[in-house]
DNA sequence: TGCCGCGCCGATAGGAGTATCGCCAACTCG
DNA sequence: CGAGTTGGCGATACTCCTATCGGCGCGGCA
C-alpha cells in the first residue's frame, strides 16, 4: 500500500480514480465538520478536528478549501440544496390537496419526518439561528425566514385575512407558532421522550384547532375562541 | 490616579472598599462572559476576550477564577439563581387563581416579560440545550425539563388526565408545544418582527384553545377537534 | 504609622491551531 | 512509456490563548 494512511469506503471492484477519491475526501471532510458542529459546536471546529475525524492529515485539508470559511460555506450550499429538495415536497403538499385534516397532518408530517431523518442538519438549522457572527447564522435566518413566508402563504390562502399589517402580522405569529410547536415536539423525538410521530401529529392537530377560527375575518373568530372556553367551563361541571 | 487602567461605574461620594471593588470586578467579568456568549457564542469565550471587555488586564481573570471552566459554573449559578426567581413567580402565578382565561393570559405574560427584560438569558437558555458537551447544555437542558415537569403538572392539576403513560405522555407534549409557542413568539419579539406583547399573547390563547379538550379525558376531546373542523368547513361555504 | 495582604499589571513559557513549504508516490494523458 | 499533475504527507513558522511569575501600589489593620 502506497504512503496515505486514508482507507477508502468499499466501493465495489475497482480502485476509485483519482478525482472520485478526491470528492471522496471532500465529501469526509464536510460529513466531518456537520458531525464535529453537532459534537462540540462552533468551538470544537478547526482545521486539526475536522482532518482527523476525516481519516487525513491536517495540512490535507488546504488541497479541498481555502480555509475554514470556505469549508463553513460549502457545507452552508450543500445544506441549502438539500432544504430546497425538502422545501419543494412540503410546497407540493401544501398546494396541491384541499384543507381539510389529512392535508394537515401531511404537512405536518414532512418535515418531521427530514428532521427525524437528518437530526444533524435540524440540530444545526435550529441552534444557528443565534449566532450573531457567522456564516451559518446568517443561514440558519435566511432559511427560517423562508419557511415563515411561505407558511403565512398558506395561511392566506386558507383563508386568514391579509388586508391590514395587524392582519399580516397575526399570520406571522401563527406560522411562527406552528414552525414553534414543530420544533418542540422533533426535539422532544430526537431526545428520546416521543416516539411515535403521529402521536406527536395528533397534539400538533390538537393546537391547530385554535388558529382555525382565524382563518375567517367573521365574528365566529372571536365567539369560537369564547365557545372553546364556555365548552370548557361546561365540561368541568 | 493609581496604577490601574480600571474605571469604576459612579457609585455615589465615597470611593469603594477593596471588597467591594473585587466583588465588581468579579460582577464585570460574569457580565462581559454572558454578551460574548451572546455575541459570538461559546468560540469567542476566552480569559483574553472577556478580560478585555471587562477592562481588565488577561492576567487578572485568574484573581476572580481559577479557570474559564469557573467562570462558566459561576455564570450557571448566577443565572440558575434568577430564573429561581422567575419560575417561582410563575409557579404562584399558574396555582394561586382558577383556570380561567385571565389566568392563562397570565402565565404566558410572565415568562414572555422576564425574556423580554433579560435577552441575552434567555438566548443562552435556549441555545445552550443543543450543546453537547458543555456545562452550559447541561444547565439548559436541566432548566427546561423542570420548566416542562411542572408545566405538566399545571395541565394534570387543570384536569388532564394522568392514568396512563400515554396520557402523561400526552400531556408533556403539550407541555413541550406550549414552550415552543412561546419561544417562538418570544423569539419574534425579540427579532423585532412582534412589538407588541398583547397581540402575542392573543395568539398563545387561540392556540391554547386548541389543547382544551384534553383538559377532560371525556369523549368530547374527540368532538370538540371534530366540531371545531365542522364549524371551519362550515364558515369557508 | 508601618507592615502585610492583595488586586492589578506586564512579561513570558508552553500549547494548540493556522497556513505554507517542499517532498513523495501514483494517477493521467499524449 | 515518460513527463506532468496532484492529493497526500511531515515539518515548520507564526499567531493566539492559557496560566504562571514577579512586581507595584494601595487599602486595611494592629
Amino acid at each position: 500500500m502506497g504512503r496515505s494512511a486514508m482507507t477508502f469506503p468499499a466501493h465495489g471492484e475497482r480502485p476509485l480514480s483519482r478525482k472520485e477519491g478526491k470528492a471522496v475526501t471532500r465529501t469526509r471532510l464536510l460529513d466531518a465538520a456537520l458531525a464535529i458542529l453537532d459534537d462540540e459546536g462552533e468551538a470544537g471546529l478547526t482545521t486539526t478536528s475536522v482532518t482527523r475525524r476525516a481519516g487525513i492529515a491536517q495540512s490535507s485539508f488546504y488541497v479541498h478549501f481555502a480555509d475554514m470559511d470556505d469549508l463553513v460555506h460549502a457545507l452552508i450550499d450543500e445544506l441549502t440544496v438539500r432544504r430546497l429538495r425538502q422545501v419543494r415536497e412540503v410546497r407540493r403538499q401544501a398546494r396541491t390537496v384541499p384543507y381539510d385534516a389529512d392535508a394537515l397532518r401531511a404537512t405536518f408530517r414532512v418535515p418531521i419526518q427530514h428532521a427525524v431523518e437528518h437530526p444533524q442538519i435540524f440540530r444545526l438549522l435550529v441552534r444557528s439561528r443565534y449566532d450573531r457572527s457567522t456564516a451559518l447564522g446568517e443561514w440558519s435566518r435566511a432559511a427560517l425566514e423562508e419557511d415563515r413566508r411561505a407558511l403565512v402563504e398558506d395561511l392566506h390562502r386558507a383563508g386568514m385575512p391579509r388586508r391590514t399589517a395587524a392582519q399580516r402580522r397575526r399570520a406571522a405569529m401563527v406560522a411562527d407558532g406552528l414552525a414553534g410547536l414543530v420544533e418542540a415536539l422533533v426535539l422532544g423525538h430526537l431526545e428520546g421522550r416521543y416516539a411515535d410521530v403521529d402521536e406527536m401529529i395528533d397534539v400538533l392537530m390538537a393546537f391547530s384547532t385554535g388558529y382555525f377560527p382565524m382563518l375567517t375575518d367573521s365574528p365566529s373568530a372571536v365567539e369560537a375562541i369564547a365557545s372553546a372556553w364556555k365548552q370548557l367551563r361546561a365540561s368541568r361541571r
